[in-house]
Order: structure tokens, then sequence, then C-alpha cells
DNA sequence: ATGGTATTGCGACTCATTCTCATTCGTATT
DNA sequence: AATACGAATGAGAATGAGTCGCAATACCAT
């Protein structure tokens, strides 16, 4: 549940575009949307917006602290967005199917704080990434090897 | 200490540029390396090798577990290699000066393995960066802000 | 309405990285 | 030592995510 947003209290005019780029990250939360996936939604559901757009508004809401820039995936860095967590959480990839679950874990987060305090680094942002195949994939892994074997 | 790598151990034939590139990553081993610098450092110290080969040297020796790759700042993203660790160290960035700290916490590293487990994840890697200002930045911005209120 | 500021649309641009492909190298075989 | 053949390289073109510049619009306060 994420609280609803106002772009206004943000510092931000409601202006169309920003309204549009918004409601395309709200009925998206179950995943992280790149800025070509903002842009599909909106040309299918909405109205197109250019691409350059897409990027200048998600821009203003990362600074604006209403979405959360990540890049998954080590290599092919295509970046992604979510509205942001007020709590807060990392991530867990599953490198077959691209599957991305949450998660928090306080041992941590704490350890982070520690850790920073310890070297006299005052903390300001993490990122914390998975890799890994999810259950789904492990299971199917399993299945073709026994398909292999006989 | 990183011991001595042997290119030709790891499945590599040993060729000029792959001898060249190794010994860039040898001669840095304090840094973490943009494909540029590598570019930069034999175009000064060796030989010059295209961007092209630099790349694709690179790419190879992470494929055969001879450096790793990262993109530290979560925006520009320009990747950076390192000779591979055979222990494994996480890094913490600062955003002010880019100096970077590495180290390794047993018990995140532990947790991590539990939180894979918990969720059925096979886990095969991780990042975690922790962004901030470093001890030195600190006391530079302590500085400056007592020297704005005179 | 008027003027001034903020935002947008559009395309051009950047720049890290990858790709293509002709040439050259490495190595095994006659 | 010539030949053959796949592997690796050099040079530059191509890709593609993300950014920029700027004229046209929209927004807002007088
Ligand atoms: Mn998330
Ligand atoms: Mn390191
Ligand atoms: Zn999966
Ligand atoms: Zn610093």
């Amino acid at each position: 549940m994420i609280a609803k947003i106002n772009l206004k209290e943000q510092g931000l005019t409601e202006t169309t575009p920003r309204l549009a780029v918004l409601k395309a990250m709200e009925a998206n939360t179950a995943q992280h949307m790149s800025a070509d996936d903002v842009y599909r939604y909106l040309l299918e559901r909405d109205r197109p917006l250019p691409m350059s757009t897409v990027y200048r508004v998600l821009a203003q809401f990362e600074q604006a602290g209403i979405v959360e820039r990540h890049s998954f995936d080590a290599e092919r860095t295509k970046q992604v967005y979510e509205l942001k967590d007020p709590e807060h959480h990392d991530h867990m990839i599953c490198i077959k199917c691209r599957s991305v679950h949450e998660f928090l874990d306080p041992q941590i987060e704490s350890r982070q704080i520690e850790i920073a305090e310890n070297l006299g680094f005052s903390l300001t942002d993490h990122s914390l990434n998975l890799y890994g195949i999810c259950a789904g994939c492990v299971q199917k892994d399993a299945q073709s090897e026994k398909t292999i074997k006989q």
C-alpha cells in the first residue's frame, strides 16, 4: 500500500504528462518499470508521451522522492523505476526468469549502519541485490535435467 | 595479495593484448578501473590497444573468472573492473570524491544466504554497495560550512 | 489580456559498449 | 618450412539508453 501521491505536495505542478506517468506507475506497482515500459504503457492505455518527456518526468519524480531508480542486472544496464516504498526494501533477482522478490532484513540494514560508522562514513544510501535462481526456475531446471538424462 | 594469474590455466592462450591488459590490471590493484582507464594506461605505459580489444579482453577475463565487473554509481553507469578477489568483498563509495572502500562482513554474507534459502532461491551472486560521504569529505564539508557562516 | 516562468515536444546528440568483418596470429599437420 | 584452419585482433561502424538544446506551449500571477 503506497500512500496516494499528490504532486503539488511534492513541489511539482500537476501537468498532464506528470499525471500520466504517475498513473502509469501506480497502475504497475507490482513491477519495476523501465522508461520504455512506461512509454509503451502510455502509448497503449493513455496518450503517447515522447521518450524524452518520460525520462524527464521520471527524473523529476526521483528528485522529489516519488520514485526510486535501480540498475538490476550487472550487465545489460537498463534502469528501472518503482514508486518509492516508505519502508525501503532490497531486491533478489532471478537470473533465469528475471522475476524480482523484494525483502527487508533488519539485521543487514543495521549492520550496514555499523559498518559505515566504524569507517567514519556518513551513510546516505545503499543498494543490495541478490542474484540467483528462483524456486520456480530451480524446479524447471531439475525437470529438464531429468528429461535430458532419459 | 592476489595469486599470480596464468592465462593458460584459465583456458586462454597467451596473446600480447591479453598479457598487456593483465599487466595493466595487476599494476593497478588498488583501483577499480574502467575500460578507458585500462586503455589510457596501456597507451601511456605500454603499447596502444584499441578500445574494442580492451573491452573484448576484459569480457574474456570476466568469463574466465579473472576479473569482476561492477557498476557503482547508480546514475552515470560507467562500469569498472578489478582482479577477482578470491575472498570477495563489497564496496562503500564516497559520493563526493568517488573513493571506494572495500569491506567484508560475515554477518551480512551469512544473512544473505539465509534469506535466499528461506525463499527457495538458489543464490549465485550478489552486489552490495554502500553510498555516503567518506571521513575525509565529511571533514571538508564541516570546514566549508564554517567558512560560509563567517 | 499581458508578461514572465515553467514545462513540453521534437530531434539531435552523447558516449559507453558491442558488433562486423577483413586481416593476422597461433598452432597443428603434412 | 610450407599449408591449413580456427582463434584472436584492429579498425571502425553500429547500437541504444539516456541527455540536451531550443522553439513552441502551457501555466500562473498580475
Ligand atoms: Mn522494489
Ligand atoms: Mn573491489
Ligand atoms: Zn526465475
Ligand atoms: Zn570522499
